[in-house]
DNA sequence: CATATCATGATGTTATACAATCTATCAGAG
DNA sequence: CTCTGATAGATTGTATAACATCATGATATG
């Protein structure tokens, strides 16, 4: 890993990070980048003997992960890396459509000069990771700019929302990307940033709409469904008890 | 306490409940009825006596209630019932706006006369309890009739999100609501039911709009602000080094 | 081949210990 | 007498050990 491929040891502005959070957030990476696979077994013990700490530690972030839903915990049988079905992908998808529309009209009225400079900076970052081929970066970068919008909206509950939706959303493009698909249109949020910077409200709303149901496009949540659950599966031989 | 006063022990569909979840309830159930008003200190050996569990089960509890934000845990200091400044409150109420709509939308589209049915009990309730004077059993079934709705529309995280959303809303009423309020406007929710059932969507989300318009209205949100916070209050002294 | 039993491993919870930190009390300086 | 600073007690944060509970896979049995 080089560079400013993760964002574990950015810390922010002030705060000197606890362990709890370092263990948090090298998990949260590992899955966004998806070196954690979407189903895999997160044993406690393990995590404890990687990162150095005690399973009280690992479990709070585990705990913390799950209510997020980026990792799911099933009671005695342990936390797996969250694994969203079609119908789920499809909700999180309808809750981003909502979530962003506020978050782009909001943005719009605050827009500061200085936070739409950092967000090209981060665009540029995003353009060199895709153009590398690095995709689990390209998909980071790309979840970080929706966050940054979601700060422009100051609103933090919003923003919370937003942090848990875009890993959800990160999650599921990492299950049902479609093999060698075109990394995402270049310039669509260079093109969202320019209307949000103009304050054209309607142009940006319709922008993000567009956005969002061009990265929708692009996954396979309406073919085959690959699903594990069994009662799904073998629903034709259903026996009315 | 009385027969329906509190939701804790009313366990869901099959699920027997997790002493976790009991522990967490009750907390929760206190703060939303203002038993644990805004601002008081959770000590975790205390608790852990009241439930009869250990410090484990009541950090985890406090945990999952900060993430809702219901709860602040300051570092080394403990966790208090949250306390919502006048900013956060309108934040709360600029989310409710953009969430609520979404869900409105939603719920009409699916609208299943089962849901309905049992919306309209709530409502018996609630005005119920209204009618007693039993304020703090009034708001918790009034978030409840929110929370319902979000379930109609059929979206885990619409519906994960207005969970916190409702606790933060009855937390700042507790906060901010002016001394003799006259109580909610009864049929508010009766009618925005009645749009939904009649798949009248323009109606039901305007309802909606109004009847949270309505509700901040009825706070001491711009008011003299009883702030705590002694940068703000001395902010005239404020010297420039 | 199918079922039942059991051993192993993982999780859920408690209890205890201790370092780090906060809070409140109190004595002394001004 | 008020304010400041030091000290002691309480609380939180983390680790560790122990054990009950449950899940899973292996083995044995019919």
């Amino acid at each position: 890993m080089s560079e400013l491929s993760s964002s574990v040891e950015t810390e922010g502005k002030s705060g000197s990070m606890a362990q709890d959070d370092i263990v948090y957030a090298h998990i949260f990476d590992a899955i966004l980048e998806r070196r954690l696979p979407p189903g895999t077994k997160l044993n406690e013990e393990a995590l404890g003997d990687i990162f150095g700490v005690s399973r009280t530690i690992i479990r709070r972030s585990l705990l913390r992960l799950s209510h997020e839903q980026v990792v799911v915990i099933r009671p005695n049988r342990g936390a797996i890396v969250a694994a969203p079905s079609v119908e789920e992908a499809k909700q999180v998808f309808i809750a981003r459509q909502a979530l962003e529309a506020a978050i782009t009209e909001l943005a719009v009225m605050n827009a500061p000069a200085k936070q739409i400079s950092s967000l090209r900076k981060l665009i540029v970052l995003e353009n060199a990771a895709t153009n590398q081929g690095d995709l689990g970066k390209a998909i980071r970068l790309s979840g970080e700019f929706h966050l940054q919008l979601a700060e422009m909206s100051a609103n933090v509950p919003l923003l919370n929302f937003q942090r848990s939706l875009v890993s959800l959303t990160s999650l599921i493009i990492a299950q049902y990307e479609v093999g060698n698909s075109t990394p995402c249109v270049l310039d669509e949020h260079s093109r969202l940033l320019d209307a949000i910077e103009a304050k054209d409200v309607v142009t940006a709303c319709q922008l993000m709409q567009e956005h969002l149901e061009h990265i929708e496009s692009k996954l396979n949540l309406d073919g085959e469904t690959v699903s594990s659950d069994l009662h799904v599966v073998f629903s034709n031989v259903l026996n009315k008890k």
